[in-house]
DNA sequence: ACCTGAACACCGTTCAAGT
DNA sequence: ACCTGAACACCGTTCAAGT
């Protein structure tokens, strides 16, 4: 973790970890498989779940992943990765699918709302915390804003996101099909 | 385009390029300034939108463009990474942000949608492709479902996901405050 | 304008051998 | 059980020098 905090993930090395231990590299193979799996426990760390989350609704457990994600440099692709390769469970999945539940959707339809969500967080705050760092870089990209309005810009695209994917789970109560959407998208 | 789809995106390096091409490595570097910008070249040739699209809805803008991440081999990390580094314009955001203006929507608000559009089309396909990916390599993990049941699944996973999205869009007509996104969640 | 050749400073992973 | 030392096969990037 200090050494991710400290150099990021593109720093984050065997051989920059095995510095800090003061360790051979070929140390940390007794510990781990390969580097996805020490990257897999990284992440479960990034993402533990902090208070008891069970009657909390939709849009807090996902402003609570997305503020543990940003609590860490570069959270977001870390976990995204782990993630993708089937590496790492989230917890706030799992609780999302209750809030979900709990408002009246099936199984199906909760299962469906939390991947989206958890998707939408996760693509949310990678791409923010990439731009911090392309502006860290000082890559004088004149489309970043690093202004504390910019920050704040941020955080109302999230939440603004968020309102609408929560509307839409409460929206429809059961799946709808492709003919459906297509009208829904019409309709004026 | 050759080397990434033999080799996928871990395969994709200058080294490799530079040999496909019978050249040396620093050549690539007469050509792009580094391999970012390269990757960025590569995105733009991925995500080129066929068929005129000021016409079609938000729900068959965002299918088009999950196929064209689909049609490439790690097209959808490739991008991505573009995208959030700001090197990558995408041409299906306009054209969301249009479908979603004649739905009636705010400028504030389409944009709002389009981004959450994207940031939705793109998580769930990277996260498909990375499965598809260790699928291949035979990761042994019984949580990888590559049955043909298992592929309609995904792509049924994606359209009720992205139905709940494009509901939520036509449901808010106005951004909503944080008061209220609380207040759905919580109704049943 | 476009490319070569060679180097620099790194990577992840493996494996015999030690204690 | 846990670690060392050394090697293998790679990386991205730079830069003088060529044509």
């Amino acid at each position: 973790m200090r050494v991710l905090a400290e150099n990021g993930l593109p720093g984050l090395s065997m051989r920059r970890i095995a510095d800090e231990l003061d360790v051979q590299v070929s140390a940390l193979y007794w510990h781990f498989p390969n580097k996805q799996a020490l990257l897999a426990a990284v992440s479960e760390r990034i993402v533990v779940e902090a208070a008891d989350s069970s009657d909390a609704d939709a849009a807090v457990i996902a402003t609570a992943l997305r503020d543990r994600l940003l609590a860490h440099r570069d959270g977001a692709e870390i976990v995204s990765s782990s993630l993708a390769l089937g590496l790492l469970d989230l917890p706030a999945r799992a609780s999302l699918v209750d809030a979900a539940r709990q408002t009246g959707l099936s199984d199906a339809a909760a299962a469906t709302a939390a991947d989206t969500i958890v998707h939408f967080v996760i693509g949310c705050t990678f791409h923010e915390q990439q731009r911090m760092h392309a502006a860290v870089i000082g890559a004088t990209d004149p489309s970043v804003d690093i202004t504390p309005a910019g920050i704040a810009e941020s955080a109302d695209d999230f939440s603004s996101g968020l309102a609408m994917i929560v509307a839409g789970m409460c929206d429809g109560r059961r799946p709808l099909t492709e003919a459906e959407t297509t009208k829904r998208a019409r309709r004026s």
